[in-house]
DNA sequence: CCATTATTTTAATAATTGTTTAACAGTGGA
DNA sequence: TCCACTGTTAAACAATTATTAAAATAATGG
C-alpha cells in the first residue's frame, strides 16, 4: 500500500458521516447492512449516503453486494489492516520501543 | 476519544504532505526532527510546513519543543493508538473473528 | 408489463482546504 | 545592540469537497 492509497483511505474516513457508516459496518461484520437501513439508522438522505458509499468503496474500505432489491454494504478489513500497518511501520527507526502498543519495532 | 476527535486526527493525516511529515516523525521516535530539516527533507516551504504542523498539532498527533533557535517536532503515539482503537473497536459485534489481525473482539 | 421500492446520478451551491507571498517574532553570536 | 538564522502568522487566491433536490436507473411482485 502506497502513500496515495493511504491518503485516499484516510480521506474517506475523515468525515463524520462516513466515519459513522464505517463504524456501523465494522460492528456488523461480514453480514453487512442494507443501504436503506443505514440511511435510517444514521438519519442521512439516500442521495448523501450514496455519495459517501462511493468514497468509501473507492478507497476499498467497504464492499457491496446486491440481494433482491437491497444493496448490502460491509467493511473490508484488509484495507484497514494495511492502512494501520502503514501508519505505524518502522516506528522509532526500528529500535525496540513501547510506543505503539506492541505494534512497533 | 470521541468521533469528532477521530475525524480531526484522520483529517490531519489525510493529506500527502502531512502524512509524509507524520511518517517521518514516527521513524524519528522521541528525538524528533527540527522543522527546517523536515522542510528540506520533504521539499516543502517553511510557511506551508508550518500550516501543516498546526493541523497535526491541533489533532494531538505531534508535539513540539523549542531548542535554541530550532523547533523540534515529534510524533505523539498515544493519540495514534487511541485512533486505531476507535477504528477497530467492537468489530463483528464482539464475536470471535480473524478480520482484524488479532485486534478485534 | 406496470406500479412500487431502493439506490444512484447529475447539477448547483455553499463551505472548507492548500499554497503562495510578504511581513513578523524569537534566538544567539559578533 | 545589531544582524543573520529559524520559524510562524496573515491575507489572498485557486482548488477541492459536502450537501441538497430533482431526475434517472434497477429490481421486484402483482
Amino acid at each position: 500500500m502506497d502513500a496515495k492509497q493511504v491518503v485516499t483511505a484516510l480521506s474517506a474516513l475523515a468525515q463524520p458521516t462516513r466515519l459513522a457508516i464505517y463504524r456501523l459496518l465494522v460492528v456488523c461484520g461480514n453480514e453487512g447492512m442494507a443501504a436503506g437501513q443505514i440511511a435510517e439508522k444514521l438519519a442521512v438522505s439516500p442521495a448523501t449516503l450514496s455519495f459517501h458509499f462511493r468514497s468509501l468503496s473507492h478507497a476499498g474500505l467497504i464492499e457491496s453486494r446486491q440481494a433482491g432489491r437491497f444493496v448490502y454494504y460491509c467493511a473490508n478489513f484488509g484495507v484497514m489492516n494495511e492502512m494501520l500497518a502503514y501508519l505505524t511501520a518502522n516506528c522509532c527507526a526500528g529500535e525496540p520501543c513501547d510506543l505503539l502498543n506492541g505494534k512497533g519495532e
